[in-house]
DNA sequence: CTCCAGCAGTACCGTACGGTACGGTTCGTA
DNA sequence: TACGAACCGTACCGTACGGTACTGCTGGAG
């Protein structure tokens, strides 16, 4: 049956049929729209227009749903890898509070948020598996960009650092401070919503004041 | 009933009964032992060697059963209050650190981290009632310490800021960065358990950097 | 001693969900 | 046309949980 498929799967990376990835899009949304409680396996069935039996051969069971969800959405939100050659001062601000800007909006989307309670419900019971793919999937793929940013600052001599995770950590830190226990908590991101430019620019001066090396 | 109450209160401050407390802490226990699908009310009931119908005649219901337990746990967690009137650049430091090293100790307990799961997990549906209960109860109560501290620091001549909740939340982020929601994805924090004393130096040495006046 | 409030223990009910089984239908293939 | 695989829709089953009702037992007040 895989040498035929060509016809009916969408893309040979994730051997996910058309159909698949539109049962994964409706579990989604309905995850956004009513948390965990919502996602039932007949009510996926349901908005998907599809049977639980095809659910259950998909996907094994609820667990195997829940984990292909998240994998599915971390294929989705591909960061853009831009560690440009040539840096100055001025570059480099731009390119790490455009990379505070990003951090913000994805860690504030609703995807976001519904799949990180998700995993954060299920991380007391059953080994956190949720919890290391989405940390795996989601914050390595981030990491990685901003890892490469601060990297190539230093090697034009615009940033001064031993432990690369560390300055990293700040940044997240200073970026993200209490926002996402915030949002993950509850509370309704409503008048803050584009004060996402003001904060990454004020958290990136601070980074630069702790690691930038003009002056 | 509250006139003979005396006997049977534990004390005049929460309006608890000695048997309702033992139940709060047993729920507590089973929280953090699997999670809130062992929270169920007959475990409860079981743990706590009272009836179900004692449960619902204290607290309501499930969700009455849920915010007692943060109040109740809230309650215990009393974070003393210190605002010294003489500080010098050292003292500062001491008690930032301190400040700090508390702020991860209280983020990494077990009950601290198993009820912010709670909340999360039920935050997506029903206005996240025990979200706001949480950050009212729990996020108020340190970021007073922190506040008072943070302006004896500018009254002393030692800290400068404009904005106390900006420079607040840059040593929070400082300090935490994304542990916080590691922990709470399942990540076991066994390696790092005493990283927080040295963990707790550098960020309050990092936000000293960007908020002292010492130069 | 009597009475009564409070509570443990348990049985019970309705519901909702995860998972399975089965009939009917479509569609590609020979 | 005949066959078979995939699959939808639905009915079904076992279980587990939230919430309620009932039966005693105990201990203190009069």
């Amino acid at each position: 049956m895989r040498g035929i498929g060509a016809i009916k799967e969408t893309g040979g990376e994730s051997g996910l049929t058309e159909r698949q990835a539109v049962v994964l899009e409706q579990a989604l949304r309905l995850l956004v729209d009513g948390g965990e409680k919502a996602l039932t396996t007949a009510g996926v069935a349901r908005a998907a227009n599809c049977s639980k039996e095809s659910l259950y051969k998909w996907f094994g069971d609820r667990d195997g749903l829940l984990s292909a969800m998240i994998a599915f959405q971390a294929s989705k939100v591909r960061t853009l890898e831009v560690s440009p050659e040539t840096l100055d001062a001025a570059s480099l601000r731009a390119h790490l509070v455009a990379f505070a800007k990003d951090l913000l909006e994805v860690l504030a989307g609703d995807v976001s948020l519904a799949l990180n309670r998700l995993a954060i419900g299920q991380a007391s019971r059953e080994g956190s598996k949720l919890g290391h793919l989405l940390q795996e999937r989601g914050r390595r793929q981030i990491g990685r960009r901003a890892g490469a940013l601060l990297e190539a600052g230093r090697k034009a001599g615009l940033l001064a650092f031993t432990d690369a995770e560390e300055a990293y950590g700040a940044l997240y830190g200073l970026v993200v401070s209490d926002w996402h226990l915030r949002l993950l908590l509850g509370e309704a991101l409503g008048d803050m919503k584009k004060d996402f430019s003001r904060r990454a620019e004020s958290a990136v001066d601070a980074f630069l004041t702790l690691y930038g090396t003009k002056g």
